[in-house]
DNA sequence: GGGCTGACTTCTGTTTGCCTAAGTCAGATT
DNA sequence: AATCTGACTTAGGCAAACAGAAGTCAGCCC
């Protein structure tokens, strides 16, 4: 069946209010009402999904306290939520690509060394870069045979 | 809110089973029976989801007969579909790195030409590969402005 | 020690996703 | 004409996802 990290990946990150909080925490956001208003989702389901993603380790709620407020907590990213940018950026990617959005995006995320646009590619092993059509598929170990 | 391109994608591919299909098609899956072995769900909920996904243009359903078969209909990737990949396989490496699955990957995504291990890297316009800690996120057109 | 505020929780109700089981349907085979 | 098979559709029901409104709670400020 669906043997497969896709999977496993899947039921971490499964539902829409999961990928778009983890979206924001990724362009920056911290606090729990930001997330709120940045997602466009109810109370209930941002308190769900931080709390189901802070105990999958993809985010860390953490005390902080400005200056004359009371302690309060954020949520920041893990090095296991940092890993998950390559899947938000190629959804971005293909969201700008082929779902046309009607202001453009939004955000620009840049390389912090030279300022240049970042996205995603597909890579191999020896270096090169591979279009999607030049990925061959096959059989490894564990593969589901079908009848 | 939520104006930007992730969102646009997960409306299209919002599901646990339209990744999944999504995921069997560029697997090399075509018909009908074999979506709903090898993802292991219903078959309306494959029926379903194949009817979205080709709507939404990522799949297309093109007719087919073997020798001494009726004719039949399956399901190929379109262009839009194929883009799709870098989505498909940054999932595919988030979870084997982070959730272990208990046979290891099922199948071996190869370059074509070099026969080397392909995954999905980011990498900035001026070529440098980028790690998830050094991008930077800044507003651009039609950020929303939160008070 | 009462008010204020951000961060939740609780309640209620609706929608969506998905399952199982049982049809239907087209068209090649006999 | 009857049968078979792969590709669906329909029906009925359960569980999860989510919204809106309202309540709780902690702790700094005054």
């Amino acid at each position: 069946m669906a043997n497969c990290s896709v999977a496993a990946s899947i039921d971490v990150v499964g539902t829409r209010s999961a990928i778009l909080i983890l979206r924001e925490a990724i362009f920056g956001t911290r606090r729990f009402e930001d997330f709120v208003h940045r997602v466009g989702i109810g109370e209930p389901a941002a308190a769900a999904r931080l709390k189901e993603l802070t105990a999958a380790g993809l985010l860390e709620r953490v005390p902080y306290q400005e200056p004359g407020q009371r302690t309060r907590h954020e949520y920041q990213l893990t090095t296991k939520g940092m890993d998950f940018q390559p899947v938000v950026h190629a959804l971005l990617q293909w969201g700008s690509k082929w779902e046309t959005d009607e202001a453009g995006p939004p955000l620009r995320a840049t390389h912090r060394a030279c300022g240049a646009a970042v996205g995603v590619r597909i890579r191999c092993d020896a270096g090169h870069d591979v279009d999607p059509g030049d990925v061959a598929i096959e059989p490894g170990p564990g593969l589901i045979t079908v009848s």
